[in-house]
DNA sequence: TGCCCCAAGGTAAACGGTTTCCGTCCACTC
DNA sequence: GAGTGGACGGAAACCGTTTACCTTGGGGCA
């Protein structure tokens, strides 16, 4: 595009091939072909004339075309059922900073992995697709199914767990039993001794790590959770209020409740708000995931923040650079413990 | 131009092609393609077991060699620069829902206007990708310039705004204006008569239309809005707070203030907290958006909702099915005032 | 010199559809 | 029996790249 201001009269873009700098450079248009991808066996002056032309009048491949010859599209997909938005945009924004300068464009396909059709509609979809690669978030990640779909379609993907479950080169961790145990320590340090988790479903594996971390945490002071200060909530707020209901219901009921994530950790605030409970002078709260409403309520929710965006960049990065990329590659992330308002010292 | 290189090309599968096909069913391929395409001039018989066979065999044409074949790509972009996830991720929900059942993939394209080079590479986006389409929420749909490259692109796009800024095959209006004259109601009705409002900056349209509509439900009570009683707010949590901060040292203070959006809202109830102001006793407050926070937080706040996943909706299916698309097809979306928490009648 | 080999680059055929430009066949109608 | 129009075929061109395969020129080496 030109940067002069804007005149009424556009011109018709000339659109220009890969004849026409051919042409110019009194080359083949292989040679050229030979430049823009894998330019091993071009002689150095060669390949800087090509590399003029087509910086001068601005030429870039028709990715259809490409696409076709390649056998392979442009195009990388994030499938994911993963509902929370915050989480998602990051995670776009994410592995869009990894895609960028690169010709690749990121199509988000959106899943409902309870959907009867689930299978045939993501089959179909990669079968279609020839898909450049795939970025797998969680729940989506955990699927083998979908892993083994990907592989016979001869298509790269990346998945994002807590738990390694393919091959390094496939694979980004988050060591959220890190951020848990971190979590299990603050509030140790600051005094609990009972203290509940509402976890997550079965169903997610980060559900289970989080627990085990926190375990592992309050182990290293000798705490324990006892097994019926243990409920099994939905990652939801909804869920996450009659956790805590059922919890702060109980005869000695607990002083700190670690939440599987922040959703849940406003159940929580809305339970106590109800039961004319104070956080936290009466009851301590962390949650998990550092959501934006984590930094807007009242009080503010101490919780364990998961860099998601670099977590998407690191998957579109490791997807970029295929199994051969730098040895070096950093494959995991940990989530780190923020404090702020919703946890103090028990009162007794 | 980094392309990944060193991935072979995809290893040869059974891949059924439309020739294939042809054969099957006894008629030549470029009938297959009528079928496929259009159909108009195609006995209903032979369609029928066209169709039989693709559905059989589970056919669909190759996208990229259809889109070099068509010169279009089977790509409709979403370009936006709005910041909020919950807003982007309903929208985008909301052009897959049109998209469903068609051909096309959802390609994302988050953006910032203001970037330096902002027009170059969004010019050369829509330049090298040869869109089916393109939908632009705000403020990105408020950008003559960016319609403009599509025109000349020769990309359908639909813009969503809330004034009539394009051809009606190329808008979807929100009418915000309506929703904030019920905010304005609302508040009359309940006995405000010191009523203030934080605007969004001049650079949204809808800030001038929430203001407007305002203004109008205002009015229809007597009422109205002093100079020194609109400040200006940026669409953030930070610049709510501090807004209100203003607003509320006031000797007079304001007993109702019609925040622009739900994150300066939440930026109030900050501000109230600090001063030992209750909502809604001391102080009503009323957002705009109805973000999923507004039903979290304590006290659950008043607010418009603006169904945006069915605003994607519209925008998608308008594109899908263009100029020539039923003529009753709604093209505009009123949002509706909530009733929650953050209101009452002022304490005099 | 003769031979081998490699770097550098060319040629033509894919890639998998759509489209153009006729034609043909056939059933109806007048 | 001629005219008409709908349904469909055939061949080739085309879309803009990449790729399999081949040529060419020149240097190293025995």
């Amino acid at each position: 595009m030109d940067t002069g201001q804007g005149r009424p009269g556009a011109r018709r873009k000339p659109k220009i091939t890969i004849n026409d700098i051919a042409r110019m450079a009194g080359v083949s248009k292989k040679t050229v072909s030979r430049v823009i991808n894998d330019a091993t066996t071009v002689k150095a002056s060669t390949r800087d004339k090509i590399k003029a032309l087509i910086k001068e009048y601005d030429f870039s491949p028709d990715p259809q075309a490409r696409a076709l010859a390649f056998r392979r599209s442009f195009l990388v997909a994030m499938i994911y059922d993963n509902p929370s938005p915050q989480y998602i945009v990051n995670m776009q924004r994410g592995i869009l900073d990894a895609l960028a300068g690169s010709s690749c464009q990121l199509v988000i396909r959106p899943c409902d992995r309870n959907a009867p059709d689930f299978y045939d509609m993501i089959g179909e979809f990669i079968e279609q697709q020839r898909l450049f690669g795939a970025v797998l978030p969680p729940s989506v990640s955990e699927d083998d199914h979908i892993a083994e779909m990907l592989k016979e379609a001869d298509c790269p993907y990346v998945r994002i767990a807590s738990v390694e479950l393919d091959e390094p080169h496939r694979m980004i961790r988050t060591r959220e039993a890190h951020g848990a145990a971190e979590a299990a320590r603050h509030l140790a340090r600051l005094g609990h001794r009972r203290i509940a988790h509402i976890r997550g479903p079965e169903s997610f594996r980060s559900s289970h790590e989080r627990l085990r971390g926190f375990q592992d945490g309050l182990s290293e002071f000798g705490l324990h959770l006892k097994d019926d200060d243990i409920v099994f909530g939905g990652y939801t707020y909804e869920t996450g209020y009659e956790c805590a209901r059922q919890l702060l219901a109980k005869p000695e009921r607990p002083t700190a409740i670690f939440a599987g994530n922040d959703e849940m950790a406003l159940g929580v605030y809305k339970a106590a708000r109800e039961l004319g409970l104070s956080v936290p002078a009466d009851i301590s709260v962390v949650g998990f995931d550092d959501t934006p409403i984590a930094s807007r309520i009242a009080p503010y929710l101490t919780t364990v923040h998961s860099p998601i965006r670099d977590i998407g960049y690191l998957a579109g990065k490791l997807l970029m650079d295929g199994p051969k990329g730098p040895k070096g590659a950093m494959t995991s992330i940990t989530p780190e413990l923020v404090v702020r308002e919703s946890t103090a010292a028990p009162a007794f």
